[in-house]
RNA sequence: CGGGGUGUAGCGCAGCUUGGUAGCGCGUUUGACUGGGGGUCAAAAGGUCGUGGGUUCAAAUCCCGCCACCCCGACCA
């Protein structure tokens, strides 16, 4: 099949920076047609030797992607059509949602970050380059400093708000571990979109385009016919106050995410609530004389339990945080977790600000050096050294504010204690609300009560963030002075919303989700062709005649088509076909020929296909589309 | 950033211990046979052995530095 078999011009201009956009000079509803022989498919039968996730594995193999250096890859033309799906069906929905499309400056002067301080929250994160004069800018990972400086300039009142603009190009961060191929990159392709508000409830507040969002981002992951849930998440160090996360659900996935089956609540690890645990037993009795026990070099809970004959549960982990106030003011905190939990940063942060009242006092992980100059026996660390270093708070999580019997640190190095006893060691200020708090300070588990449904337990499964969307308030239009005159002439701050989709990273992610032994299997919405048409005998005039005709009457359909020409066995071409995983594959040889027939196969059916009569051939690749 | 490991042909690997003409499989090219699930035979092309230095008559191989890449952990809008 040569080259002049493509009847359709396809003019597809790579616009703007590093962007995605893209204009397309064809008939409108009319596919393309390619010839696997005039375009770039390199695929091989073993994957580069530091590919082991299933998405790098067969992305590669299949002659999708390429690695150019660590985090970086090349989009072959196949992965390159995938992305442009996606990013139009993205496209599609944030215009539907009323967001407009821009496209900002990959580089950017560190200067904008300037007053946000997040070049130092980013830290290493953050792609530096210099120019020739010594100047520094950042390739920018995120844009909510250019974004809001822009409207800055621009929008001076209420009236023009709200406005939600949006913008799909490179990314970049200097991860300090590239893995999993495209999972996790140094540049990669992502959608990013801020929203500009006057108020947060109401019509045109922040509330309601968040949830226009959250529609438009489940609209998109359905449309790109991916299995997906939205959990409830924490901000991070973004920032802001609510946010939920897109997970595509895969084993493979990086994330735990939790479940409730009964009322279908859903958070990550980080966010997610523990239901009604009980009545606390700070006050029961001892369990016997406290009894101290010399543990040296035994690094972790597991190990200490080991030795000392105790199960993780029945002993408290102890972990120190420093806090700064508002005012400026520091002083420590303890939380206290059973031993086979994990403490929760972000639930000991809330309630510190509970304790404290401050709403913005900051929660950190002590500095190990700092926290033993100032009396605590860090790994050895028991509840009790609330009483000897002032003004510290202790926050006891549920499942550890109990009676019976308990292991501890002994609050001096190398020693752990037996019997420890709540109200026999810590003593009465055990009852003084000021300093200490029982409360939710540990990650959830599976297992544990569902916050949202009495006798429901949560389930855990695994997922990969695809999206993410963020209530970002006014840190952003607060740290650069973004605000605008209201109805009464106030000058307001201008309450702000972030929403991202990693594009590229939902190609991978749809690719963990949806394969086999033998390949890739896209959903027909993101797949870089719909139908593969192979032809055995591509030298016989009447099998190139058969391709040609069932491939015009495909693209004028709407499907687009990718007519395996090559001058190959049919294995060959067979195992090709399953890497590339088209969703439908015809294949034209001489027994269906005969009949006037060709051979249809669905990717995602196993076993062999069906003969199928020319004539209904693109009624039968229809239906396969919407399958 | 801590720990471990790897750099030899487009891809996957051997050779290094014990220094002496750089090899194998896949892929590629040519020809013949073949032709429905990665074929057979024959011939061929393709490598400054990551890089810089050192030791040696001689270094892919031994020594030192550097770089790149991978894995585990830390980290992860």
């Amino acid at each position: 099949m040569s080259s002049d078999a493509d009847t359709t011009i396809q003019s597809d201009t790579q616009l703007g920076r590093c962007g995605l956009d893209h204009t397309r000079a064809e008939r409108p509803g009319r596919g393309v047609i390619h010839t696997w022989g005039s375009t770039l498919i390199p695929t091989t039968r073993e994957a580069p030797s530091d590919a082991e996730s299933p998405s790098h594995i067969l992305l590669s193999r299949a002659g999708y992607i390429r690695k150019l250096g660590s985090g970086i890859y090349d989009y072959l033309p196949l992965a390159w059509r995938t992305l442009r799906r996606i990013s139009q069906i993205v496209r599609e929905e944030m215009d539907a949602a009323g967001a407009s499309e821009l496209n900002l400056p990959v580089l950017l002067p560190i200067e904008l970050y300037a007053g946000t301080r997040r070049d130092a929250d980013y830290g290493d994160l953050l792609f530096k380059v210099t120019d020739r004069k010594g100047a520094v800018a950042a390739l920018g990972p995120t844009h909510e400093e250019p974004i809001t400086e822009l409207v800055k300039g621009s929008i001076n009142s209420y009236k023009q708000l709200p406005i939600n603009l949006y913008q799909i190009q490179t990314k970049f961060r200097d991860e300090a571990r590239p893995r999993s191929g495209l999972l996790r990159c140094r540049e990669f392709i992502m959608k990013d979109a801020y929203s500009f508000h006057t108020a947060l409830e109401g019509a045109g507040g922040l509330n309601e385009t968040y949830d226009k969002m959250y529609a438009a981002y489940t609209n998109v992951f359905r449309r790109c016919g991916l299995d997906f849930t939205a959990v409830e998440a924490e901000s991070g160090p973004i920032g802001g106050s609510a946010s939920h996360e897109f997970m595509v659900n895969a084993p493979s996935g990086e994330d735990t995410i939790l479940k409730c089956p009964v009322s279908g609540y859903a958070a990550n690890v980080e966010k997610c609530e523990i239901g009604d645990r009980g009545l606390h037993t700070l006050d029961a009795e001892p369990t016997g004389e406290l009894a101290e026990v010399h543990t040296p070099n035994l690094p972790g809970i597991d190990e200490v339990g080991k030795f000392m004959k105790v199960k993780p549960d029945r002993m408290l982990k102890t972990i120190v945080f420093a806090v700064t106030r508002h005012d400026g003011s520091r002083h420590w905190a303890i939380a206290v977790v059973r031993g086979d939990h994990d403490v929760n940063e972000g639930k000991v942060k809330i309630a510190v600000r509970e304790m404290t009242g401050d709403a913005n006092a900051t929660v950190s992980l002590a500095d190990e050096k700092a926290a033993r100059a100032a009396g605590f026996a860090i790994g050895y660390v028991s509840p009790k050294v609330i009483n000897s270093v002032k003004g510290t708070l202790l926050i006891i999580d549920h499942d550890a504010a109990q009676g019976g019997f308990w292991a501890s640190g002994a609050d001096k190095p190398d020693h752990h204690v037996k019997h420890f006893n709540w109200k026999r060691e810590v003593g009465p200020i055990l009852a003084d609300l000021r300093y200490v708090k029982v409360g939710d300070a540990r990650n959830a588990m599976a297992g544990d009560p569902s916050p949202r449904a009495t006798g429901s337990r949560l389930e855990t499964a695994r997922g990969i963030e695809v999206g993410h969307i963020f209530k970002l308030g006014t840190k952003y239009s607060q740290a650069m002075g973004l605000s605008v005159l209201d109805a009464h002439q106030q000058s307001r701050p201008v309450i702000m919303g972030c929403y991202g989709i990693g594009v590229s990273r939902t190609m991978a992610a749809s690719v963990e989700q949806n394969h086999d032994a033998d390949g890739i299997v896209w959903p027909p919405a993101i797949a870089p062709y719909h139908v593969l048409i192979t032809v055995l005998k591509p030298d016989a005039p009447e099998h190139r005649e058969a391709a040609r005709t069932i491939a015009d009457r495909l693209a004028s359909s709407g499907m687009d088509v990718l007519i395996d020409d090559r001058d190959e066995r049919p294995g060959v071409k067979f195992k090709d076909a399953d890497l590339i995983g088209l969703p439908v594959r015809l294949t034209i040889g001489d027994k269906a020929l005969a009949e006037g027939a060709v051979e249809f196969k669905a990717r995602r059916v196993p076993g062999k296909g069906e003969i199928v009569p020319l004539s209904d051939t693109v009624a039968k690749c229809r239906a396969a589309m919407s399958g």
